[in-house]
DNA sequence: GTAACTGCAAAATATTTGCATCCTT
DNA sequence: AAGGATGCAAATATTTTGCAGTTAC
């Protein structure tokens, strides 16, 4: 499997130069954990998941880092844990460009984006312009059903 | 306005008694916030507007009875921030049945409750299986625009 | 009178900031 | 070398918990 992480390894790089992130030892390790999930992480997955590897504050300041520069995005959940998730291509730090929707499993919790599932147009009221939308859909999982 | 503020009193006590809670000042209180107000409010809000007449945690504590009782719902957002929303008649302690969309002015910060629009049906994909659809639409709302 | 509710104090968590040091370019 | 990133300490902010006193029924 060498070549599929040397693979894996330039994607890191990619990412962070196209956002002219210098290279580092934190960001290269919390965006690996983005592209080897599936899911979404919220911040205490990645505390849990680098292995006590970086200070806390440190993993506070990549998330706000990525999402600044559009490569994740908050998922935002009723449980008052924000959970981030990787973007598309189409995002940058000139603006998120996620019209996917997103999916919570009520049993193991994970947090899929379903990229191939575009929100809907709503029909607002009258007075009323909508600029994005944000859609959140709870269930039972793939692996959990 | 004699008339209206007694019934809007009734009405506070009759929300209360159906859900078997004790008449106090603070569940009054903090109720007749929701139903002098269009929007969704933040606990720092509910802190602010009942004028220092409450304890935080008293706000805290009544805040989650009333979502038990399925009195208000809570609203996810991207920043942090819950807020919650009356409920229509039709949730209770046995489960939240809040299908319309929530929206959220980007210039005011209001947050809304559109209840006359329901969420759509989305087609899953293959495995998945919904229980619950979340949405809010961010944009510009009627006094803002 | 009894159970439920509130306020206060304090603990437990979560998040932010300043600064000296270290790393990337 | 210079600017940016990290770690540590500490300041803030947020939420939860225990308990004694008060209130609703």
């Amino acid at each position: 499997m060498k070549q599929a992480k040397a693979t894996a390894h330039t994607r890191l790089i990619k990412i962070l130069k196209q956002n002219s992130l210098n290279i580092t030892e934190s960001r290269k390790k919390i965006l690996q954990l983005f592209l080897e999930q599936d899911g979404a992480l919220a911040h205490g997955d990645i505390e849990k998941r680098a292995g006590e590897k970086f200070d806390r504050v440190t993993v506070y300041r990549t998330l706000q880092t990525f999402v600044n520069k559009g490569i994740v995005h908050i998922i935002p959940t009723a449980d008052n844990a924000i959970r981030y998730a990787l973007c598309k291509d189409d995002c940058s730090e000139v603006g998120h460009d996620d019209h996917h929707i997103h999916f919570v499993c009520d049993n193991c919790h994970t947090t899929y984006c379903l990229d191939d599932i575009v929100t809907p147009d709503i029909r607002l009221p009258k007075g009323y312009s909508g600029r994005h939308v944000e859609m959140v859909v709870e269930g039972i999982c793939k692996n959990c059903k």
